[in-house]
DNA sequence: TGGAGGGCTGACCCAGCGTCAGGGTCAAGC
DNA sequence: GCTTGACCCTGACGCTGGGTCAGCCCTCCA
Protein backbone atom coordinates (compact mmCIF):
# COMPACT_ATOMS: atom_id res chain seq x y z
CA UNK A 1 0.00 0.00 0.00
CA UNK A 2 2.34 2.27 1.61
CA UNK A 3 6.16 2.61 0.41
CA UNK A 4 8.79 4.11 2.22
CA UNK A 5 9.11 6.88 -0.32
CA UNK A 6 5.70 7.50 -0.03
CA UNK A 7 5.67 7.56 3.86
CA UNK A 8 8.86 9.54 3.67
CA UNK A 9 6.98 12.15 1.92
CA UNK A 10 3.89 12.42 3.92
CA UNK A 11 5.79 12.88 6.84
CA UNK A 12 8.52 15.70 4.39
CA UNK A 13 11.51 13.55 5.71
CA UNK A 14 14.08 11.26 3.73
CA UNK A 15 13.59 8.15 3.01
CA UNK A 16 17.70 8.10 4.06
CA UNK A 17 15.99 9.30 7.90
CA UNK A 18 13.11 6.73 7.60
CA UNK A 19 15.55 3.84 7.66
CA UNK A 20 17.77 5.69 9.87
CA UNK A 21 14.82 5.68 12.86
CA UNK A 22 14.06 2.02 11.56
CA UNK A 23 17.78 1.49 12.41
CA UNK A 24 18.23 3.04 16.13
CA UNK A 25 14.93 1.67 16.76
CA UNK A 26 12.45 4.74 17.15
CA UNK A 27 10.13 3.83 14.13
CA UNK A 28 9.60 -0.20 14.13
CA UNK A 29 10.18 -2.17 10.81
CA UNK A 30 7.58 -2.47 9.05
CA UNK A 31 6.03 -5.84 6.89
CA UNK A 32 7.48 -6.38 4.23
CA UNK A 33 5.96 -7.73 0.81
CA UNK A 34 7.06 -10.64 -0.80
CA UNK A 35 9.58 -8.94 -2.83
CA UNK A 36 11.23 -7.17 0.88
CA UNK A 37 9.96 -4.29 0.32
CA UNK A 38 8.81 -2.17 3.42
CA UNK A 39 5.38 -1.68 3.82
CA UNK A 40 3.56 1.30 5.91
CA UNK A 41 0.12 2.58 6.94
CA UNK A 42 -1.38 5.18 8.38
CA UNK A 43 -0.36 4.84 11.96
CA UNK A 44 3.34 4.70 10.81
CA UNK A 45 2.88 8.06 9.00
CA UNK A 46 1.64 9.34 12.42
CA UNK A 47 4.30 7.94 14.14
CA UNK A 48 6.98 9.54 11.73
CA UNK A 49 5.38 13.07 11.91
CA UNK A 50 5.41 12.93 15.88
CA UNK A 51 8.89 12.33 15.63
CA UNK A 52 9.70 14.78 13.49
CA UNK A 53 7.97 17.41 15.37
CA UNK A 54 10.16 16.59 18.68
CA UNK A 55 13.26 16.72 16.53
CA UNK A 56 12.01 19.34 15.05
CA UNK A 57 11.55 21.54 18.49
CA UNK A 58 15.05 20.28 19.24
CA UNK A 59 14.67 16.72 20.91
CA UNK A 60 17.56 14.54 20.48
CA UNK A 61 16.69 11.08 19.04
CA UNK A 62 17.34 9.08 21.73
CA UNK A 63 15.25 11.45 23.86
CA UNK A 64 12.10 11.20 21.70
CA UNK A 65 11.24 7.30 22.05
CA UNK A 66 10.90 8.34 25.93
CA UNK A 67 9.09 12.17 25.01
CA UNK A 68 6.59 9.62 22.86
CA UNK A 69 5.87 7.26 25.26
CA UNK A 70 5.36 9.82 28.53
CA UNK A 71 2.70 10.93 30.02
CA UNK A 72 2.66 14.77 30.51
CA UNK A 73 4.63 15.34 33.68
CA UNK A 74 7.11 13.54 32.39
CA UNK A 75 7.04 15.05 28.99
CA UNK A 76 7.02 18.90 30.34
CA UNK A 77 9.90 17.26 32.52
CA UNK A 78 11.90 16.18 29.27
CA UNK A 79 11.01 19.24 27.52
CA UNK A 80 12.58 21.45 30.22
CA UNK A 81 15.34 19.28 30.73
CA UNK A 82 16.06 19.72 27.17
CA UNK A 83 15.50 23.42 26.75
CA UNK A 84 18.00 23.87 29.52
CA UNK A 85 20.76 21.91 27.32
CA UNK A 86 19.36 24.91 24.50
CA UNK A 87 19.99 27.47 26.79
CA UNK A 88 23.00 26.64 28.03
CA UNK A 89 24.27 25.67 24.26
CA UNK A 90 23.25 29.59 23.23
CA UNK A 91 24.91 31.19 25.92
CA UNK A 92 27.58 28.96 25.12
CA UNK A 93 27.97 30.44 21.37
CA UNK A 94 26.68 33.88 22.54
CA UNK A 95 30.23 34.01 24.33
CA UNK A 96 32.37 32.04 21.65
CA UNK A 97 31.09 35.29 19.38
CA UNK A 98 32.28 37.59 22.41
CA UNK A 99 35.95 35.83 22.07
CA UNK A 100 35.60 35.98 18.28
CA UNK A 101 34.92 39.77 19.12
CA UNK A 102 37.95 40.58 20.91
CA UNK A 103 39.86 38.52 18.81
CA UNK A 104 38.68 40.68 15.53
CA UNK A 105 38.90 44.01 17.42
CA UNK A 106 42.65 43.79 18.40
CA UNK A 107 43.77 40.60 16.53
CA UNK A 108 46.38 39.78 19.47
CA UNK A 109 46.27 36.08 19.41
CA UNK A 110 45.86 34.86 22.35
CA UNK A 111 47.21 37.48 24.48
CA UNK A 112 45.63 39.49 27.39
CA UNK A 113 45.53 43.57 26.19
CA UNK A 114 47.93 44.75 29.40
CA UNK A 115 50.62 42.30 27.37
CA UNK A 116 49.59 44.02 24.32
CA UNK A 117 50.57 47.35 25.29
CA UNK A 118 53.68 46.08 27.24
CA UNK A 119 55.24 44.78 23.96
CA UNK A 120 54.06 48.65 22.40
CA UNK A 121 56.10 50.20 25.08
CA UNK A 122 58.83 48.00 24.57
CA UNK A 123 58.78 49.03 20.29
CA UNK A 124 58.51 52.51 20.93
CA UNK A 125 62.00 52.36 23.26
CA UNK A 126 63.20 51.21 19.35
CA UNK A 127 63.48 47.31 20.38
CA UNK A 128 63.62 45.44 17.09
CA UNK A 129 60.30 43.30 15.75
CA UNK A 130 62.82 40.36 15.97
CA UNK A 131 63.29 40.12 20.09
CA UNK A 132 59.74 41.47 20.07
CA UNK A 133 58.24 38.17 18.62
CA UNK A 134 60.69 36.06 21.14
CA UNK A 135 59.25 38.54 23.91
CA UNK A 136 55.79 37.89 23.23
CA UNK A 137 55.87 34.13 22.41
CA UNK A 138 56.98 34.16 25.92
CA UNK A 139 54.10 35.90 27.19
CA UNK A 140 52.00 34.14 25.35
CA UNK A 141 53.02 31.01 26.82
CA UNK A 142 52.89 32.81 30.30
CA UNK A 143 49.61 34.24 29.84
CA UNK A 144 48.12 30.24 29.47
CA UNK A 145 49.85 29.58 32.56
CA UNK A 146 49.03 32.03 34.89
CA UNK A 147 45.91 34.10 33.03
CA UNK A 148 44.57 35.34 36.39
CA UNK A 149 47.81 36.92 37.10
CA UNK A 150 49.43 38.07 34.02
CA UNK A 151 47.91 41.88 34.36
CA UNK A 152 50.10 41.95 37.69
CA UNK A 153 52.97 40.65 36.59
CA UNK A 154 52.95 43.13 33.35
CA UNK A 155 52.14 45.37 36.23
CA UNK A 156 55.36 44.88 37.48
CA UNK A 157 57.31 44.47 34.54
CA UNK A 158 56.07 48.14 33.82
CA UNK A 159 57.53 48.98 37.65
CA UNK A 160 61.16 47.84 36.12
CA UNK A 161 60.47 49.67 32.87
CA UNK A 162 60.92 52.76 35.09
CA UNK A 163 64.67 52.37 35.55
CA UNK A 164 66.69 53.81 33.31
CA UNK A 165 69.08 50.75 33.17
CA UNK A 166 66.42 48.56 32.29
CA UNK A 167 65.57 50.94 29.10
CA UNK A 168 69.20 51.08 28.67
CA UNK A 169 69.40 47.06 28.90
CA UNK A 170 66.56 46.63 26.43
CA UNK A 171 68.08 49.02 23.72
CA UNK A 172 70.85 47.13 23.43
CA UNK A 173 69.95 43.53 24.01
CA UNK A 174 68.44 42.82 20.35
CA UNK A 175 71.49 43.90 18.77
CA UNK A 176 74.04 42.17 21.47
CA UNK A 177 72.34 39.19 20.96
CA UNK A 178 74.19 38.92 17.38
CA UNK A 179 77.52 39.70 18.83
CA UNK A 180 80.29 37.35 18.59
CA UNK A 181 80.27 35.22 21.97
CA UNK A 182 83.90 36.74 23.06
CA UNK A 183 82.86 40.17 22.18
CA UNK A 184 84.10 42.17 25.36
CA UNK A 185 81.33 44.46 25.43
CA UNK A 186 78.96 41.43 26.90
CA UNK A 187 80.72 41.84 29.85
CA UNK A 188 79.37 45.50 30.22
CA UNK A 189 75.98 44.32 29.16
CA UNK A 190 76.17 41.23 32.45
CA UNK A 191 77.27 44.23 34.56
CA UNK A 192 74.50 46.12 33.63
CA UNK A 193 72.27 43.47 34.29
CA UNK A 194 74.00 42.22 37.76
CA UNK A 195 73.38 45.61 38.68
CA UNK A 196 69.97 45.35 38.50
CA UNK A 197 69.64 42.24 39.81
CA UNK A 198 71.28 43.41 42.89
CA UNK A 199 68.77 46.40 43.03
CA UNK A 200 65.67 44.01 42.78
CA UNK A 201 67.56 41.29 45.42
CA UNK A 202 67.51 44.42 47.86
CA UNK A 203 64.00 45.47 47.26
CA UNK A 204 62.88 42.53 48.23
CA UNK A 205 61.36 41.69 44.54
CA UNK A 206 63.08 38.11 44.03
CA UNK A 207 62.34 34.97 45.27
CA UNK A 208 58.18 35.18 45.66
CA UNK A 209 56.11 32.33 44.77
CA UNK A 210 55.33 33.25 41.11
CA UNK A 211 52.86 30.32 40.38
CA UNK A 212 55.02 29.16 37.80
CA UNK A 213 55.74 25.56 37.84
CA UNK A 214 60.00 25.11 37.85
CA UNK A 215 59.56 22.81 34.28
CA UNK A 216 57.80 25.76 32.65
CA UNK A 217 60.74 28.27 33.66
CA UNK A 218 63.20 26.24 32.56
CA UNK A 219 61.32 25.91 28.98
CA UNK A 220 61.53 29.41 29.16
CA UNK A 221 65.28 29.86 29.82
CA UNK A 222 66.24 26.94 27.19
CA UNK A 223 64.07 28.88 24.51
CA UNK A 224 66.32 32.15 25.27
CA UNK A 225 69.47 30.57 25.97
CA UNK A 226 68.56 28.44 22.05
CA UNK A 227 67.34 31.60 20.51
CA UNK A 228 71.28 32.78 19.90
CA UNK A 229 74.90 32.31 21.06
CA UNK A 230 75.20 35.46 22.82
CA UNK A 231 72.16 34.58 24.39
CA UNK A 232 73.75 31.55 26.18
CA UNK A 233 77.21 33.61 26.45
CA UNK A 234 75.02 36.10 28.60
CA UNK A 235 73.47 33.44 31.13
CA UNK A 236 76.90 31.52 31.39
CA UNK A 237 78.95 34.76 32.56
CA UNK A 238 76.20 35.16 34.88
CA UNK A 239 76.09 31.80 36.48
CA UNK A 240 79.87 32.48 36.89
CA UNK A 241 78.82 35.25 39.06
CA UNK A 242 76.05 33.52 41.03
CA UNK A 243 73.09 34.10 39.43
CA UNK A 244 70.52 31.57 37.47
CA UNK A 245 68.15 31.62 35.36
CA UNK A 246 66.46 34.63 33.11
CA UNK A 247 62.61 33.92 33.54
CA UNK A 248 62.86 33.68 36.97
CA UNK A 249 66.78 34.78 38.39
CA UNK A 250 67.81 33.60 41.76
CA UNK A 251 71.12 34.55 43.67
CA UNK A 252 72.72 31.10 44.31
CA UNK A 253 74.06 31.31 47.83
CA UNK A 254 78.28 30.82 47.66
CA UNK A 255 78.39 27.53 49.08
CA UNK A 256 76.15 26.14 47.55
CA UNK A 257 77.69 27.44 44.34
CA UNK A 258 80.89 24.30 44.52
CA UNK A 259 78.53 21.86 45.75
CA UNK A 260 76.44 22.06 42.72
CA UNK A 261 79.54 22.09 40.26
CA UNK A 262 79.69 18.48 39.04
CA UNK A 263 81.66 16.25 40.74
CA UNK A 264 85.26 15.83 38.43
CA UNK B 1 62.71 17.49 26.72
CA UNK B 2 59.06 18.45 26.36
CA UNK B 3 56.72 15.61 26.24
CA UNK B 4 53.67 15.20 24.79
CA UNK B 5 51.47 15.54 28.18
CA UNK B 6 53.34 18.55 28.98
CA UNK B 7 52.85 20.00 26.02
CA UNK B 8 49.58 19.20 26.34
CA UNK B 9 49.32 20.38 29.82
CA UNK B 10 51.00 23.77 29.11
CA UNK B 11 48.36 24.57 26.10
CA UNK B 12 45.69 23.72 28.48
CA UNK B 13 44.60 20.42 25.55
CA UNK B 14 44.03 17.01 25.90
CA UNK B 15 46.82 14.37 24.62
CA UNK B 16 44.50 12.81 22.73
CA UNK B 17 43.63 16.72 20.92
CA UNK B 18 47.52 17.63 20.54
CA UNK B 19 47.76 14.11 18.07
CA UNK B 20 43.91 14.84 16.72
CA UNK B 21 45.93 18.17 15.31
CA UNK B 22 49.01 16.41 14.42
CA UNK B 23 46.37 13.88 12.40
CA UNK B 24 44.82 16.48 10.42
CA UNK B 25 48.31 18.79 9.76
CA UNK B 26 47.14 21.90 12.07
CA UNK B 27 50.17 21.14 14.18
CA UNK B 28 53.53 19.53 12.10
CA UNK B 29 54.74 16.26 13.68
CA UNK B 30 57.58 17.19 15.91
CA UNK B 31 61.05 14.70 16.14
CA UNK B 32 61.17 11.43 17.77
CA UNK B 33 63.31 10.38 20.39
CA UNK B 34 65.20 7.01 20.14
CA UNK B 35 62.17 5.09 21.16
CA UNK B 36 59.61 6.96 18.91
CA UNK B 37 58.21 9.71 21.88
CA UNK B 38 57.31 12.56 20.32
CA UNK B 39 59.47 15.65 21.53
CA UNK B 40 58.04 19.62 21.49
CA UNK B 41 59.88 23.11 22.14
CA UNK B 42 58.60 26.12 22.85
CA UNK B 43 57.29 27.13 19.83
CA UNK B 44 54.95 24.00 19.61
CA UNK B 45 53.66 25.43 22.60
CA UNK B 46 53.07 28.51 21.12
CA UNK B 47 51.49 27.50 18.08
CA UNK B 48 48.87 24.69 19.92
CA UNK B 49 48.16 27.61 22.36
CA UNK B 50 46.84 29.62 19.33
CA UNK B 51 45.33 27.28 17.94
CA UNK B 52 43.22 27.03 21.09
CA UNK B 53 42.76 30.30 21.31
CA UNK B 54 40.79 30.19 17.44
CA UNK B 55 39.44 26.96 18.30
CA UNK B 56 38.01 28.39 21.40
CA UNK B 57 36.77 31.58 19.42
CA UNK B 58 34.59 29.28 17.35
CA UNK B 59 36.72 29.04 14.63
CA UNK B 60 36.28 25.56 12.49
CA UNK B 61 40.00 23.48 12.84
CA UNK B 62 39.78 23.37 9.18
CA UNK B 63 39.93 26.85 9.19
CA UNK B 64 42.22 27.72 11.78
CA UNK B 65 45.19 27.22 9.24
CA UNK B 66 44.74 29.69 7.27
CA UNK B 67 43.76 31.99 10.08
CA UNK B 68 47.29 31.30 11.35
CA UNK B 69 49.05 32.43 8.44
CA UNK B 70 46.42 35.03 7.07
CA UNK B 71 47.38 38.77 7.05
CA UNK B 72 45.46 41.29 9.08
CA UNK B 73 42.72 41.87 6.29
CA UNK B 74 42.01 38.46 5.81
CA UNK B 75 42.20 37.95 9.28
CA UNK B 76 39.16 40.39 9.86
CA UNK B 77 37.07 38.74 6.66
CA UNK B 78 37.55 34.87 8.08
CA UNK B 79 36.44 36.09 11.51
CA UNK B 80 33.62 37.97 10.37
CA UNK B 81 32.49 35.00 7.90
CA UNK B 82 32.64 33.39 11.29
CA UNK B 83 31.03 35.16 13.13
CA UNK B 84 28.12 35.30 10.66
CA UNK B 85 27.90 31.33 10.99
CA UNK B 86 27.68 31.81 15.06
CA UNK B 87 24.71 33.89 14.84
CA UNK B 88 22.89 31.75 12.30
CA UNK B 89 23.74 28.91 14.14
CA UNK B 90 22.54 30.85 17.55
CA UNK B 91 19.07 31.84 15.67
CA UNK B 92 18.84 28.72 14.65
CA UNK B 93 18.80 27.35 17.91
CA UNK B 94 16.54 30.10 19.37
CA UNK B 95 13.85 29.55 16.77
CA UNK B 96 14.14 25.93 18.29
CA UNK B 97 13.53 26.65 21.52
CA UNK B 98 10.35 28.40 20.64
CA UNK B 99 9.10 25.45 19.22
CA UNK B 100 9.63 23.56 22.14
CA UNK B 101 8.07 26.18 24.28
CA UNK B 102 4.72 26.31 22.06
CA UNK B 103 5.27 21.82 22.27
CA UNK B 104 5.80 22.52 25.98
CA UNK B 105 2.36 24.67 26.63
CA UNK B 106 0.27 22.80 24.53
CA UNK B 107 0.95 19.42 24.80
CA UNK B 108 -0.58 18.92 21.59
CA UNK B 109 2.05 17.49 18.96
CA UNK B 110 2.23 17.90 16.07
CA UNK B 111 -1.04 19.35 15.97
CA UNK B 112 -2.19 23.33 15.31
CA UNK B 113 -4.16 24.66 18.25
CA UNK B 114 -7.00 24.85 16.15
CA UNK B 115 -7.03 20.90 15.55
CA UNK B 116 -6.83 20.49 19.26
CA UNK B 117 -9.90 22.87 19.81
CA UNK B 118 -12.02 21.30 17.42
CA UNK B 119 -10.91 18.29 19.31
CA UNK B 120 -11.99 19.76 22.67
CA UNK B 121 -15.63 20.32 21.02
CA UNK B 122 -15.67 16.49 19.70
CA UNK B 123 -15.38 15.83 22.97
CA UNK B 124 -17.55 18.31 24.87
CA UNK B 125 -20.49 16.80 22.31
CA UNK B 126 -19.83 13.24 24.39
CA UNK B 127 -17.70 11.68 21.54
CA UNK B 128 -15.31 8.92 22.92
CA UNK B 129 -12.02 9.42 23.40
CA UNK B 130 -11.12 6.64 21.43
CA UNK B 131 -12.85 7.80 18.40
CA UNK B 132 -11.38 11.04 18.90
CA UNK B 133 -8.01 9.60 19.16
CA UNK B 134 -8.47 8.17 15.60
CA UNK B 135 -9.61 11.60 14.45
CA UNK B 136 -6.77 13.34 15.70
CA UNK B 137 -4.57 11.16 14.03
CA UNK B 138 -6.25 11.46 10.73
CA UNK B 139 -5.67 15.81 11.69
CA UNK B 140 -2.40 14.85 12.17
CA UNK B 141 -1.63 13.79 9.00
CA UNK B 142 -3.61 16.53 7.12
CA UNK B 143 -1.97 19.00 9.23
CA UNK B 144 1.24 17.80 7.80
CA UNK B 145 0.35 17.91 4.40
CA UNK B 146 -1.42 20.90 4.06
CA UNK B 147 -0.55 23.45 6.97
CA UNK B 148 -1.16 26.62 5.29
CA UNK B 149 -4.45 25.53 4.87
CA UNK B 150 -5.69 23.38 8.33
CA UNK B 151 -7.03 26.26 10.19
CA UNK B 152 -8.93 26.93 7.02
CA UNK B 153 -10.21 23.32 6.93
CA UNK B 154 -10.99 23.32 10.68
CA UNK B 155 -12.81 26.21 10.16
CA UNK B 156 -15.21 24.36 7.78
CA UNK B 157 -15.77 21.62 10.14
CA UNK B 158 -16.74 24.17 12.85
CA UNK B 159 -19.74 25.05 10.51
CA UNK B 160 -20.86 21.77 9.60
CA UNK B 161 -20.90 20.64 13.57
CA UNK B 162 -23.45 24.09 13.75
CA UNK B 163 -25.83 21.31 12.39
CA UNK B 164 -27.52 19.60 14.83
CA UNK B 165 -27.73 16.22 12.45
CA UNK B 166 -24.06 16.34 12.15
CA UNK B 167 -23.99 16.67 16.41
CA UNK B 168 -26.58 13.71 16.26
CA UNK B 169 -23.89 11.67 13.36
CA UNK B 170 -20.75 12.25 15.80
CA UNK B 171 -22.69 11.32 19.02
CA UNK B 172 -23.66 7.87 17.71
CA UNK B 173 -20.92 6.86 15.11
CA UNK B 174 -18.72 5.93 17.78
CA UNK B 175 -20.74 3.36 18.99
CA UNK B 176 -21.96 2.59 15.75
CA UNK B 177 -18.66 1.42 14.61
CA UNK B 178 -18.66 -1.50 17.57
CA UNK B 179 -22.02 -2.50 16.44
CA UNK B 180 -22.55 -5.75 14.20
CA UNK B 181 -22.23 -5.37 10.76
CA UNK B 182 -26.03 -6.66 10.32
CA UNK B 183 -27.69 -4.22 12.71
CA UNK B 184 -30.51 -2.32 11.32
CA UNK B 185 -29.15 0.69 13.32
CA UNK B 186 -26.57 1.01 10.14
CA UNK B 187 -29.15 1.90 8.03
CA UNK B 188 -30.12 4.26 10.24
CA UNK B 189 -27.11 6.21 10.56
CA UNK B 190 -26.14 5.46 6.42
CA UNK B 191 -29.39 7.55 6.15
CA UNK B 192 -28.17 10.07 8.32
CA UNK B 193 -24.90 10.46 6.85
CA UNK B 194 -26.46 10.78 3.28
CA UNK B 195 -29.24 13.71 4.12
CA UNK B 196 -25.70 15.43 5.57
CA UNK B 197 -24.51 14.87 2.17
CA UNK B 198 -27.04 15.70 -0.16
CA UNK B 199 -27.41 19.07 2.02
CA UNK B 200 -23.39 19.49 1.20
CA UNK B 201 -23.40 18.75 -2.24
CA UNK B 202 -26.68 21.51 -2.99
CA UNK B 203 -24.76 23.54 -0.79
CA UNK B 204 -21.90 23.68 -3.39
CA UNK B 205 -19.51 22.22 -0.80
CA UNK B 206 -18.17 19.23 -2.93
CA UNK B 207 -15.93 18.65 -4.82
CA UNK B 208 -13.80 21.54 -4.66
CA UNK B 209 -9.93 21.55 -5.12
CA UNK B 210 -9.03 20.28 -1.15
CA UNK B 211 -5.17 20.18 -2.30
CA UNK B 212 -4.63 17.24 -1.21
CA UNK B 213 -3.48 14.39 -3.39
CA UNK B 214 -5.78 11.19 -4.26
CA UNK B 215 -3.52 8.68 -2.83
CA UNK B 216 -3.11 10.53 0.47
CA UNK B 217 -7.11 10.56 0.53
CA UNK B 218 -7.47 6.54 -0.26
CA UNK B 219 -4.67 6.64 2.71
CA UNK B 220 -6.82 8.18 5.46
CA UNK B 221 -10.02 5.90 4.22
CA UNK B 222 -8.22 2.78 4.12
CA UNK B 223 -7.23 3.83 7.73
CA UNK B 224 -11.03 4.55 8.68
CA UNK B 225 -12.26 1.38 7.34
CA UNK B 226 -9.44 -1.12 8.89
CA UNK B 227 -10.54 0.62 12.11
CA UNK B 228 -13.61 -1.20 12.54
CA UNK B 229 -16.22 -3.92 10.81
CA UNK B 230 -18.74 -1.55 10.90
CA UNK B 231 -16.75 1.26 9.18
CA UNK B 232 -16.50 -0.96 6.94
CA UNK B 233 -20.11 -1.60 6.44
CA UNK B 234 -20.85 1.76 6.74
CA UNK B 235 -19.38 2.79 3.47
CA UNK B 236 -20.38 -0.42 1.70
CA UNK B 237 -23.83 0.77 2.23
CA UNK B 238 -23.25 4.62 0.86
CA UNK B 239 -21.39 3.40 -2.01
CA UNK B 240 -24.01 1.08 -2.81
CA UNK B 241 -26.30 4.34 -3.20
CA UNK B 242 -23.80 6.32 -5.45
CA UNK B 243 -21.48 7.77 -2.87
CA UNK B 244 -18.15 6.97 -2.61
CA UNK B 245 -15.40 7.58 -0.07
CA UNK B 246 -15.06 9.43 3.60
CA UNK B 247 -12.20 12.00 3.90
CA UNK B 248 -13.81 13.42 0.76
CA UNK B 249 -17.01 12.48 -0.08
CA UNK B 250 -18.03 12.78 -3.54
CA UNK B 251 -21.14 11.90 -5.52
CA UNK B 252 -21.05 8.78 -8.27
CA UNK B 253 -22.99 9.71 -11.03
CA UNK B 254 -25.78 7.10 -11.91
CA UNK B 255 -24.06 6.51 -15.33
CA UNK B 256 -20.49 5.73 -14.25
CA UNK B 257 -22.18 3.79 -11.58
CA UNK B 258 -22.37 0.61 -13.64
CA UNK B 259 -18.67 1.07 -15.98
CA UNK B 260 -16.96 1.36 -12.75
CA UNK B 261 -18.44 -2.03 -11.47
CA UNK B 262 -15.29 -4.34 -12.29
CA UNK B 263 -15.69 -6.54 -15.27
CA UNK B 264 -17.30 -9.89 -14.51
C1' DT C 1 12.61 -7.06 -24.01
C1' DG C 2 14.60 -3.22 -22.34
C1' DG C 3 14.69 0.97 -19.77
C1' DA C 4 13.04 3.96 -16.07
C1' DG C 5 12.14 4.44 -11.56
C1' DG C 6 11.45 2.52 -7.60
C1' DG C 7 13.35 -0.57 -3.52
C1' DC C 8 17.05 -3.23 -0.81
C1' DT C 9 21.55 -3.61 2.04
C1' DG C 10 26.14 -2.20 3.22
C1' DA C 11 29.57 1.09 3.70
C1' DC C 12 32.00 5.40 3.93
C1' DC C 13 31.66 10.49 5.14
C1' DC C 14 31.26 15.06 8.14
C1' DA C 15 33.73 17.39 13.41
C1' DG C 16 36.35 16.94 17.17
C1' DC C 17 37.89 14.49 19.70
C1' DG C 18 36.88 10.38 23.92
C1' DT C 19 37.95 5.99 24.89
C1' DC C 20 39.48 1.47 24.60
C1' DA C 21 42.93 -2.21 23.16
C1' DG C 22 47.33 -3.89 22.96
C1' DG C 23 51.41 -2.99 23.09
C1' DG C 24 56.57 -0.44 24.30
C1' DT C 25 59.53 2.72 27.51
C1' DC C 26 61.39 4.77 31.54
C1' DA C 27 62.56 5.85 36.29
C1' DA C 28 62.26 4.36 40.92
C1' DG C 29 62.08 1.16 44.62
C1' DC C 30 62.81 -3.56 46.28
C1' DG D 1 67.36 -7.90 38.27
C1' DC D 2 62.45 -7.50 38.80
C1' DT D 3 58.29 -5.17 39.56
C1' DT D 4 55.36 -1.21 39.55
C1' DG D 5 53.28 2.81 37.88
C1' DA D 6 53.30 6.47 34.88
C1' DC D 7 53.91 7.68 30.19
C1' DC D 8 54.24 6.91 25.32
C1' DC D 9 52.92 4.70 20.78
C1' DT D 10 49.44 3.26 16.89
C1' DG D 11 45.00 1.84 15.34
C1' DA D 12 40.28 1.62 15.58
C1' DC D 13 35.51 2.39 17.01
C1' DG D 14 31.97 5.67 18.88
C1' DC D 15 29.09 9.78 19.03
C1' DT D 16 24.91 12.88 15.84
C1' DG D 17 21.84 12.74 12.09
C1' DG D 18 21.67 11.44 8.43
C1' DG D 19 23.99 12.34 2.90
C1' DT D 20 25.74 9.91 -0.68
C1' DC D 21 27.47 6.35 -3.31
C1' DA D 22 27.66 1.37 -5.07
C1' DG D 23 25.78 -2.76 -6.56
C1' DC D 24 21.92 -5.38 -7.06
C1' DC D 25 16.80 -6.61 -7.17
C1' DC D 26 11.79 -5.66 -8.46
C1' DT D 27 8.02 -3.79 -11.09
C1' DC D 28 5.76 -1.48 -14.53
C1' DC D 29 5.18 0.39 -19.08
C1' DA D 30 6.06 0.80 -23.99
Amino acid sequence: MLTISRLAAYAGVTVRAVRHYHQIGLLPEPERDRSGYRIYDAAAVVRLIRIRSLADAGVPLARVQELLGAGPEEFAGGVQEIDKDLRAEIRRLQDTRRRLARLAAGEHLALPQSVVDYLDRLRGLGVEERYIEMERDAWIMIAAQVPHRIDAVIAKKHEELDDPDMVKLYGILDEALDWPVDDLRMVEIADLLERLMIRAVEAGEVGGDDGIDDQFVDLLDSTMVESSPGAARLLAILEERGWKGWTRIERVPADRLDTELPPS
